[in-house]
DNA sequence: GCTTCGAATGTTAGCGATAACATATATCAT
DNA sequence: ATGATATATGTTATCGCTAACATTCGAAGC
C-alpha cells in the first residue's frame, strides 16, 4: 500500500484494499457489500486482503454518500430512574436486531439540556429520535419545529400528544383511576394527590385518572390537596410535607403519588411526621420502581412494563423511518395494578 | 435556493445558504465556525440567512473531513444493574461538558454482542470507545488487536489489566479484603465465596481480596466453599444452592458475594432453605446497590462510587484521545464498606 | 501615483464511499 | 464466424464540508 493513499485517521480505506489486491475501489466496494457481479476468485482475494488488512468500512463516508447514518437518538430524562435502563433494553433490543446504533443522552430533567441535546443529534444526521421530554412549558414549538422539519421522531412515556408524532406509553389515564379508585375503596374519605407537571403526558393523564375516579365516586375534587412537584423523590417529599403541614380536618387520609420515586420521598415526609403507613395515611404509587417491594411498607402501585415501552417505541420510530407512510399514532400499553400494603390492604 | 442545489436529504447546506446569500461556501463556512477575517456585515447576513433557512451543520461531512467525529462508544454488561446507570452519568456529566456525544450498547453480559458492538462502533469512527467487559475466556486477543490498531479504548468496572488499556476501577481487592474480614471477625468460622468470573478484573481481584482475609487469618482455603457462577441474581442463587447442598459440618456459617445483586440471589436461596439471615447464615455483598439497604434484612456491602468511575474513566478516555501521550494508567477509587444487618452487626 | 500589505473572499482538491454510467471480456445462439 | 447477451470491472461525479492556496480590494506608506 503506497503511504499516499493513506487514510488520513491511520485507518485502512477502500481505495488502499483496491491498490493491494491491483482492482478498483468499485470492485472492493461490491464485495464488501455483498452486491452481485464479481468474479469468484476477485471475491476472495479482496475479502483475504481486507481482512489481513484490518479493514473497517467507514461508515462516516457511507453515510455521507447515502445520507442515513443507521443511528436513533435517545433522551432520557433520567437515567438513575429504574424504569428507563429498561426502557433502554427495550430500545436495544429492537435497535440492534436492525443495525441500528444509539445515541444516548441523559438530560437529568433540564429542558435546555434536552435542546441541546437534539440540536447535537441533528447535527449528528441521525435517522430519527426517541424521546421522553421533560418539557416543563407551554411552549412546544420546539418539537413542533422538528417534526414538521420531517425528522421522525417518536416519544415514549413523556410525550406531547397531537402535535403529529406517535406516543408510546401506557394507559396512564385508566390505570390511575384504577389505583385511585383502590384507595377509596379503604373508605380513606378524601385523596390526596402528588402531582407532576401536567404539560407532560403523564403528568397530565395520571391527574385525569385521580379526577376522574373522585368524580365518579362522588368526591369533590379540593385544590388543596393536588401539589404539583416533579417526578423525583425531592419533589415527593416536598410536596407530602405541604400536605402534612394542612389543618388536621382537612390533611388526606391517603394519598396517590403520579410515581413511586414521589410516593418513595412523601413516604419519607410520613415517617419524619412521626405517622404511620398505611394506618395513619395511605399512599400509591405508579411504575413499580424495584424498590417498591422492597421498601418498609410495600408499596401498592402500577405496574409498567418499560421494557416493551421501549421495544415498541424504537420499532415504531424504526418503521416510521423506512417507510414515509407509516402513521402517526398513539399506543398505549397495558398496565398492572400491583396490591401491597402500603395501600392498606 | 435553487432546487438543483437541495441537500439530498432535505437538509439544508452550506452551499444553499451561500447561494442565498450570494457569497462562496467558505465564507460561510467561516461564519459557522466562528473564524475571523470575515466582514461584520457579510458575517451578520449570514447568520441571519443561517437561522432562518434553519441550517444544522452536517457532522458527518465534518467528520468525514476531519477525522473526528466527537463521538465515543460505551459498552455496558447490563444496564439494568443499578451500578451501571450512575456510571452513565458520570460519563455524560464528562462528555456534555466537552461536547462528545456517546453511543450506548447493552451487551446483557454477552461477549459475542460485545464483538458486534466494537466493531459497528469502529465503522461508525467513535475517537474512543469506554469498555466493561463481559469477556469471560482467556483471549484477550481481541482487545489486544483493538488497542494496537490505535483507537482509545479505557475500561471501567470491569477490565483487563496490564494488555495497554487505561483502567478505572475501585480499590476491589482491598475493599473484598476488608469485607470479608469484617464477616471473619464475628467469629463464623470458615467463609464461603460466591465467586464472579475471575478472568475479568473485578472477579479476580474481589477473589484475591478474600483469599487474603482469609490467608491472613489463618482460615485454610477450602475449594469446596468457593462457587464460581456469573454475576447476576440468579448466579447468585444457584451458586448459593450448591453451598447449601454440602453436607452440614463443612457448610459456611458466613459468605461474601463477588456483588449485591449475586448477594440477593443467595439471599432468596437461603430463605427458600427455611434459614434466616444473619443468624443462620450471614452474607456480605459489593456494589450497594439501590436495593442494599431495603431488603428484608438490609445487606452489609462496599459502596462503590459509581458516579465518579463514570466521570473519571470519561475523562481519562478523553484526554487519551485528545493527547497522544496520556500515559496508560489504573486508576482505584476508594470505596466504603457499609455496615447494616445481613452481617450479623 | 504606485507599491505593499493585510483583510476579505474565492477556488480547488480531497476526505471515503457509492450510484450511474461506460467499457471490457466471456458466452452463446445462429 | 458474428453479433447479441450477460458478466466482470472500471471511470466519473457527487455527498457536505474544510484545508490550503489564490485572488481581490482598499488603505497605508513613500
Amino acid at each position: 500500500m503506497t503511504k499516499e493513499s493513506r487514510g488520513k485517521s491511520g485507518n485502512i480505506t477502500l481505495k488502499e484494499v483496491a491498490e493491494a489486491v491491483g482492482v478498483s475501489t468499485m470492485t472492493v466496494s461490491r464485495v464488501i457489500n455483498n452486491r452481485p457481479n464479481v468474479d469468484e476468485k476477485t471475491r476472495k482475494k479482496i475479502l483475504e486482503a481486507a481482512g489481513k488488512m484490518g479493514y473497517t468500512p467507514n461508515h462516516v463516508a457511507k453515510s455521507l454518500v447515502s445520507s442515513r447514518t443507521y443511528t436513533i437518538g435517545v433522551i432520557i430524562p433520567e437515567i438513575s430512574h429504574s424504569f428507563f435502563p429498561e426502557v433502554v433494553r427495550g430500545i436495544e433490543e429492537a435497535t440492534n436486531n436492525r443495525n441500528y446504533q444509539i445515541f444516548l443522552t441523559n438530560t437529568s430533567d433540564s429542558f435546555g439540556k434536552e435542546q441541546k441535546a437534539i440540536n447535537a443529534l441533528r447535527s449528528q444526521r441521525v435517522d430519527g429520535i426517541l424521546v421522553s421530554s421533560s418539557l416543563t412549558t407551554d411552549d412546544f414549538s420546539f418539537y413542533k419545529q422538528i417534526i414538521s422539519s420531517g425528522l421522525p421522531l417518536v416519544f415514549f412515556d413523556r410525550g406531547i400528544e397531537d402535535i403529529g408524532a406517535s406516543c408510546i406509553g401506557v394507559n396512564d389515564k385508566a390505570a390511575s383511576r384504577q389505583i385511585t379508585e383502590h384507595l377509596i375503596s379503604h373508605n380513606y374519605g378524601m385523596i390526596g394527590y402528588l402531582s407532576g407537571p401536567k404539560r407532560v403526558s403523564i403528568g397530565k393523564e395520571r391527574f385525569d385518572g385521580y379526577i376522574e375516579a373522585m368524580t365518579k365516586n362522588k368526591l369533590e375534587i379540593d385544590e388543596r390537596l393536588i401539589i404539583e412537584n416533579g417526578f423525583n423523590e425531592k419533589g415527593g417529599y416536598e410536596a407530602m410535607n405541604k400536605l402534612l403541614a394542612l389543618p388536621k380536618e382537612i390533611r388526606p387520609r391517603a394519598v396517590v403519588a403520579v410515581n413511586d420515586p414521589v410516593a418513595f420521598g412523601a413516604m419519607d415526609a410520613i415517617r419524619e411526621a412521626g405517622l404511620h403507613i398505611p394506618n395513619d395515611i395511605a399512599i400509591a404509587g405508579f411504575t413499580d420502581d424495584i424498590r417498591a417491594k422492597l421498601v418498609a411498607c410495600p408499596l401498592t402501585t402500577i405496574q409498567q412494563p418499560a421494557y416493551e415501552v421501549g421495544k415498541k417505541a424504537a420499532s415504531k420510530l424504526i418503521r416510521t423511518i423506512e417507510n414515509k407512510d407509516e402513521p402517526v399514532e398513539n399506543v398505549e400499553l397495558i398496565t398492572k395494578l400491583v396490591i401491597r400494603k402500603s395501600c392498606g390492604c
